[in-house]
DNA sequence: TAGAGGGTTGATGTA
DNA sequence: ATACATCAACCCTCT
């Protein structure tokens, strides 16, 4: 760092995503060229509204932020939280502070990209001095842009795969916690600590209902988390995603690390390397794009594509999005949304979506294909803002990117393969466990009947103490039907 | 440039 | 058990 260009100055280091003090290239950047650090952290009025981010999902974030506040502590620092809009907030703190650097990492989502330029055309009128460094993908997207010289992004995995081979593998992790200076005097500045979630205008009356999520976040339960499985080599060199179940809940069949990346409790490229290490030291193992590595390669993609194409979460306006005459049916939405379909399997599912705020990936594909072009023809992007709401890894670019894939708007094609809500989980769990667990209603009844309980004997239902029509509804559709109706329709789209 | 090859994860029936 | 054809024939990528 060169101190004639960047002479040490009042800092201030803006927390977004990178929810960590490992392996964050903003925070060591800030504290190169920090006289005093301010280590703040916003609450964006835009997402203090549980219409659009759920109990869990927020949640889990809030956990990420308290844990990051505890390990400043440990520095004689802490967050400085503040509730606002990002410009408004941050010129205040820079005037109050006299700083000369705002630190933070590069976003690449919608919201956020916007939200950042404009933060940058007021502190270059304030002749603030913004560090922005990447940090939250395993490559600086900027970068691997150039690299592509020209050509379009690729569509397809292989595609990618072969851009990253010519590319290298990506940086290593920061190896050090850079010492982060204590917290000065803060003058006349309003803000607050962390709060917690019932303390959120909005939140609070859901807490009684809504503590059922069994993940928490943070960047130490990350780290941990982590660990754990990088004891399992076998399994890691093993693992193959389509090959995992989707019905196993006790524990899930995958790491659930993707919550901690997505809010940066985890460094995407600390796990990169870690898997690296842990491969290599093995003569067999999976290759992307079904291994562990391959998953972050998805991940990362995703976020290429959703970088660099015009409105990607949406079909308007995006032109690798297949426009496709979806038809909205409320009534067919909301029994989709509340798990009220009469398809146990689907209804556990998006039960569980309510209740832990994560799903196996294939579950995700299973109620995405019901949603659209398997059963209920209504459009992807519904889909997608349900998800968005309640997973506590809702991430922009991969949401958009797996909704379009499973509709058959992009990337994907083959649309007379369509998942069955009952052969599918039969295949995994013909107990159906994973169903009695989330949908107790259907706790009693026999196995026979666990996927399709409208076809059980009325004696059966009252036995099982499950009367089909009043305890749990019948199905909303006829799969077989909407399937080969829905082909058709498919076919003609796509002759066109 | 037309055509071949291939694509993380369907269901079903048959050998 | 595992492999393969059928369904009906997509579309990106590379040669």
């Amino acid at each position: 760092m060169d101190a004639k260009l960047y002479p040490k100055s009042p800092t201030i280091l803006w927390f977004r995503k990178s929810l960590r003090i490992h392996d964050n290239n903003a925070l060591l950047r800030a504290t190169q060229v920090a006289s005093q650090l301010y280590p703040i952290f916003i609450l964006d009025p835009y997402y203090i509204n549980p219409e659009k981010i759920g109990y869990q999902r927020f949640k889990f974030m809030l956990e990420c932020v308290k844990d990051l506040d505890k390990s400043l502590r440990k520095y004689q620092s802490r967050l400085l939280v503040f509730y606002g809009e990002p410009v408004t907030v941050i010129e205040r703190c820079c005037k109050a502070w006299n700083c000369a650097y705002l630190c933070f990492e590069k976003d690449t989502d919608i919201y956020s990209r916007n939200r950042d330029k404009k933060v940058l055309e007021r502190m270059k009128e304030l002749g603030i001095q913004c560090l922005v460094e990447s940090g939250h993908t395993l490559y600086d997207l900027d970068i691997l842009i150039t690299k592509l010289s020209g050509q379009s992004v690729p569509t397809q995995m292989t595609g990618f795969l072969k851009l990253i081979e010519q590319v290298g593998p990506p940086p290593r992790p920061i190896e050090h916690v850079p010492t982060i200076p204590p917290l000065n005097e803060l003058g006349n500045v309003d803000c607050s600590s962390v709060p917690e979630i019932d303390d959120i205008p909005g939140y609070s009356e859901f807490s009684s209902e809504c503590n059922t999520c069994p993940f928490q976040g943070g960047e130490s339960v990350a780290l941990e988390r982590m660990q754990q499985f990088l004891k399992r080599e076998d399994w890691i060199v093993k693992f193959s995603k389509p090959h995992t179940s989707p019905t196993s809940f006790d524990p899930p069949s995958t790491t659930v690390l993707s919550p901690y990346i997505k809010c940066g409790a985890l460094s995407v490229r600390l796990f990169f390397w870690e898997l690296k290490r842990v491969e290599d030291s093995h003569s067999f193992k999976t290759k992307p794009p079904t291994s562990l590595i391959g998953q972050l390669y998805w991940r990362e993609h995703f976020y290429l594509l959703g970088y660099t194409t015009p409105n990607f979460d949406q079909i308007q306006g995006n032109p690798i999005c297949k426009p496709i005459p979806w038809e909205y049916r409320e009534d067919w939405f909301l029994a989709w949304e509340r798990g009220q379909t009469g398809y146990p399997f689907i209804d556990a599912a998006m039960t569980q979506l309510k209740q832990w705020g994560w799903l196996h990936h294939l579950t995700r594909h299973v109620v995405a294909c019901f949603l659209t072009r398997g059963d209920l023809w209504i459009s992807w992007e519904k889909g997608k803002d349900t998800f968005e709401k309640y997973l506590i890894d809702g991430d922009w670019s991969i949401n958009a990117a797996n909704w379009m894939w499973l509709s058959c708007s992009a990337f994907f094609t083959r649309y007379f393969r369509v998942y069955s809500p009952i052969a599918f989980p039969k295949k995994y769990d013909p107990q159906g466990n994973y169903v009695r667990y989330f949908l107790p209603v259907l706790r009693n009844m026999p196995s026979k009947y666990i996927y399709e309980p409208w076809k059980a004997p009325l004696k059966v239902q009252q036995d099982a103490n499950c009367r089909i029509g009043k305890d749990y509804p019948f199905p909303i559709v006829d799969h077989e039907e909407m399937k080969k109706r829905n082909i058709q329709r498919m076919m003609q789209v796509f002759q066109k």
